[in-house]
DNA sequence: ACTATATATCAACATAGATTGATACAGTTG
DNA sequence: CAACTGTATCAATCTATGTTGATATATAGT
């Protein structure tokens, strides 16, 4: 029961919602959730935590960078996650993806690799 | 995307969840859902007004008493109600249930029908 | 009309959650 | 080792949410 509570409560804010979405690229570390999300880094440390702690993300140390990527969860975690990225609109979408991309390409030292080995995303 | 948090909001109280879990007896009115969470009256109003407002609920007067019920809402939200359902450990929801039974076989002056017009409740 | 019952709402308060500037710390680079 | 970068954490503050006693309103029964 508290699990439950803990899971929606987490997906229950904006942010952590766009933060979901824009981990569907694959993963990220965390400057360029910054970049993308165009807010401050505590605050993105803030909720990246909070999603680690329902057990939505998994992270990965990597040198100076912290990589976040949406976790092997259960099956029930799993289609929330789904349901949350498509439910998410386009538009709602479109600018932090651009600014990602701008980011990325302006910093080719950050290599990131998602789930699925591709480099271009993957739909988990 | 900002219906999406405001369900995702409604369903992470537990107070919240152990209500929905007691509808799912079919409909019942204010009163039996006092009884069965043993809380007072207006902190369950409050939420009754959370879920109702979420979509999740719907209402029908009837006299002096107010009937709740599961709603028929979309299929998103039947699946994220019908997850609560099966997730509330049985443990979890036995004294509601006890007092519920109890109070109604006191009570048959408060006659509900539910959504399948059943007496034994419904499975939605 | 009077009393009792069912419910919603309000105001006051309590608690939890989010935001932000500052800072600490680890790792990297020169 | 000194300067820099990426990230977490803390304390202060702000905001949202939940809780409760009191009360208003509606309906029902006498």
């Amino acid at each position: 029961m508290n699990e439950l509570v803990s899971v929606f409560k987490a997906l229950s804010d904006e942010t952590r919602l766009r933060i979901i979405k824009t981990l569907e690229a694959g993963e990220l570390c965390v400057c360029e959730i910054v970049a993308a999300l165009d807010m401050i880094q505590p605050k993105v440390s803030f909720h990246l935590g909070a999603l680690k702690s329902a057990g939505i993300l998994k992270d990965r140390k990597q040198g100076k960078w912290m990589y976040y990527r949406i976790g092997d969860s259960d099956l029930f975690k799993r289609f929330l996650i789904l349901s949350v990225l498509e439910r998410i609109p386009h538009e709602t979408h479109r600018e932090d993806k651009r600014r990602l991309r701008e980011f990325r390409t302006s910093r080719a030292d950050i290599i990131t690799i998602d789930r699925c080995g591709s480099r271009n995303g993957c739909l988990m």
